[in-house]
DNA sequence: CTGAAAGCGCTTACAG
DNA sequence: CTGAAAGCGCTTACAG
C-alpha cells in the first residue's frame, strides 16, 4: 500500500552473529548452548557479538533441530471460573513456577473443558508444542490425558482416574487418610450424626475422601449414609448442605471435601440457625487461604498444595532429563484445628 | 543403556501423509492449510490419509517456515498471589479466551515481576515465541513492555504509563470519569469529608481514578486532601483505611479504587465501630465478583472487564491480520448502587 | 490443479 | 578447539 521507508528490523540470526564475530555458525551455536569446547578468546568475541546484536535464538528453529520445545503445559480441565475461584490451583501453580523459574522451561497454561478437551487443546498437546505436561484436576472422562503419556511425559496432580489402565505418574496426598483424620476428629468431639459433602464422583480424590469418611464411620459403628455431592465450589457446598439439612435436620457434624465447600456449608448452616461448632461441627479439606477468609476460621485437613506443585514440576523435569523416577509421590496431610470443629 | 524394543512411535510427517496419499508434500500442505486449489478427489485422499495416520503438523517447522507462531502471550506483571486474588484478572482472561477460542491462536500466560520482567520473560517475548502480546496491569517501571511493540504487536489492558513516549494501543475505561461518578454519588448523599484509597502510583489507572476523585471534590468546593494509597489488594485497602481513620476520624465517605480495597476498608471501618453506609459511605471500583462476596454488597463503579478482555483480543487479532485498527478503545463505566453507599 | 526446489534458523555428528 | 554440511518438517513462489 504505502511506501515503507522503515527498515524492517529483522531479528539477527546465528549467521549474523557468526559473521560479526568472525567464526562459524557451529561455534556460535556452541557458545549459545554453553559448550565448554570453546577457547576463551573466541568465547569473548562471540559473547560480545551476541550482546552487540542483541541476539536471541529463534525458538522454532531450535525446536525443529533438536526436538525440544523447552515448554511444558499446565493443563487444568476446569473452566476459568473455577480455576480462578479455588485458591488450591493458585497454590499449585505457585509451586510449579517456583521450580520452573530455575530451569530453562516455560509454562503454558491450558484450561480445558472437563471430560472433553477441545480438539484444539489436543492438537496443541500432541503437536510437539510442549515437552511434557502437568495435569491437575483429572476427571474420569478424560481418557485423552491418561493416554497422552504415550506421546509426552505427563505428571498428574492428584491420582488420575483409572491409573490401572495406563499407569500414570502423579503426586498426591493420601486422601482417604486425610478424610479419616477429619472424621476421627469429629467422632472425638462426640458427634454421632456425621455427614459429608463429597466432591464430584468423576474425580479420584473425591472418591477417596468419601471412602475415608465412610470407612471411619463404619469402623466406629456409626451411620455412613448422610452424604451429598458438591462440585468443589462454595455454591455447590451450600447446595449440598441444604439437601443434607433437609434429609437430617439433627445432623451434628459435616466433613466437606474442600474448604470452599465447607465455607458454603457454613453459610447455609448459620442461616438455618445452627451455631458452629456448638450445634454442627464443620471440617474442610485443603487448608487453602479459603479456610481463613470465610465467616469462621475453618478446622481443616492440610495438604501441602504449593509443595505438591513443586514436586510435580520436579518429577516432570527429572523425567524430561531421562532420569528414572518414582511413578508417584504421596505427600502427608495433617489436621489443623481452628474454630469450626 | 537398555536395549529398546519399543517402536519409537515417531509422529508422522507431511512427507508420510504425501506418500500415503500418493501426492506431493505441497499438495498435502495445501489441504492442511485449507487452500481451495485442490481437486475434490485429491482432497478426499489426503484427508483420509491424515485421518489414518493421525497427522498433526509440527508447529516448530511451520513457524520456522512461515514466521508465525499462532500463539499470543498474556503478560501480567503481578505476582501469582495477586493475579489469582483479584477477580478482575479472571474476568479479563475469560474475555480473551472467549475470542481466542474461535481463532487458531493459543494463549500463553506469562506472570512477570512488576517493573522488572525477568531475563527469561524478555527472551521469551523477543525470541519469536509469540506473534503478539496482551499486557494487563502495566506499571511505570516496565519500559520493556512499551518498547516491545517495536518487535511484536502488543495491546495493553489499561492505558500504559507514558504512552506519549511510545504510542501504544490499549483498551481501557475512562477511569477519571468513573471515579467522578463515584465521587458525585457520594456528594449527592450529602457527604463532605470524602476520602479516597488510591491504587499504586506507578499505575496509570490508579492515577486517573485519583484525579477523577480530586477534581470532582474541588469542583464541589470540598477538601481533596484525604487520600491514602493501597496496592489494589484487600489487605492494602485495610491498611490505607486505618491510616485515613487516624488522620480524620470524622470522615463520612470513601471512594476506593478497587472492590478488593473497598472490602478491606469496610472490614476496618466496621471494626472501628462505623456503620456502613450510615456513618461512612463506601464506593468501590470494578464491580467484580468481589463486590458481592464481602460483608456488605458494595456500591461500585462497573467496568466491563470481560468485554474489555474480549476487545483486547479482537484488537490484537486485527493487527495480526494486518488490518488498520484504532490505537485505543475506551469502554463505558456506570455506577451500580447497592448497600454500601 | 499439482509438483520440484529453495529456504526458514537452528543443531549435530563428522572431519580435521 | 573449529568448520562444512546435512537435516529437522514445514511453506511458498515458480513452473507447468
Amino acid at each position: 500500500m504505502t511506501r515503507e521507508t522503515v527498515v524492517p528490523r529483522v531479528a539477527p540470526t546465528l549467521e549474523a552473529v557468526a559473521a560479526a564475530a568472525g567464526v562459524s555458525r557451529s561455534t556460535v551455536s556452541r557458545v549459545v548452548n554453553g559448550s565448554s569446547q570453546v577457547s576463551p578468546e573466541v568465547l569473548a568475541a562471540v559473547t560480545s557479538a551476541i550482546e552487540r546484536l542483541n541476539y536471541v535464538p529463534n525458538r522454532a528453529a531450535r525446536s525443529l533441530a533438536n526436538r525440544q520445545t523447552m515448554a511444558i503445559a499446565l493443563v487444568v480441565p476446569e473452566d476459568t471460573q473455577r480455576f480462578f475461584g479455588d485458591p488450591f490451583f493458585a497454590e499449585v501453580m505457585l509451586g510449579i513456577t517456583s521450580v520452573l523459574e530455575d530451569s530453562d522451561y516455560v509454562l503454558n497454561l491450558q484450561l480445558a473443558k472437563p471430560s472433553d478437551p477441545s480438539e484444539k487443546a489436543m492438537r496443541y498437546l500432541l503437536g510437539g508444542n510442549v515437552d511434557g505436561a502437568i495435569v491437575v484436576s483429572h476427571h474420569s472422562g478424560d481418557d485423552f490425558f491418561t493416554t497422552l503419556d504415550a506421546t509426552i511425559p505427563v505428571v498428574f496432580g492428584g491420582r488420575p482416574f483409572q491409573p490401572e489402565h495406563h499407569p500414570s505418574s502423579f503426586v498426591d496426598v493420601d486422601n482417604a487418610a486425610g478424610a479419616a483424620l477429619a472424621t476421627r476428629h469429629l467422632i472425638g468431639l462426640g458427634r454421632t450424626k456425621i455427614a459429608t459433602i463429597s466432591g464430584p464422583a468423576d474425580m479420584q480424590a473425591a472418591l477417596d475422601r468419601h471412602h475415608g469418611w465412610s470407612d471411619t464411620l463404619r469402623e466406629a459403628g456409626l451411620d455412613a449414609s448422610l452424604a451429598a455431592t458438591g462440585d468443589f465450589t462454595m455454591h455447590g457446598g451450600a447446595q449440598a448442605m441444604r439437601e443434607l439439612l433437609e434429609r437430617e435436620p439433627e445432623l451434628d457434624a459435616v466433613f466437606a471435601a474442600s474448604d470452599l465447600m465447607a465455607s458454603g456449608a457454613v453459610s447455609v448452616l448459620r442461616r438455618a440457625g445452627r451455631r458452629i461448632p456448638e450445634d454442627v461441627a464443620v471440617v474442610g479439606f485443603d487448608d487453602s487461604p479459603a479456610a481463613l477468609s470465610g465467616e469462621i476460621r475453618l478446622t481443616t485437613v492440610h495438604q501441602p498444595s504449593r509443595i505438591m506443585g513443586a514436586e510435580m514440576a520436579r518429577m516432570l523435569l527429572a523425567r524430561l532429563r531421562g532420569e528414572t523416577v518414582e511413578t508417584s509421590r504421596l505427600m502427608p496431610t495433617h489436621l489443623v484445628a481452628r474454630d469450626s470443629a
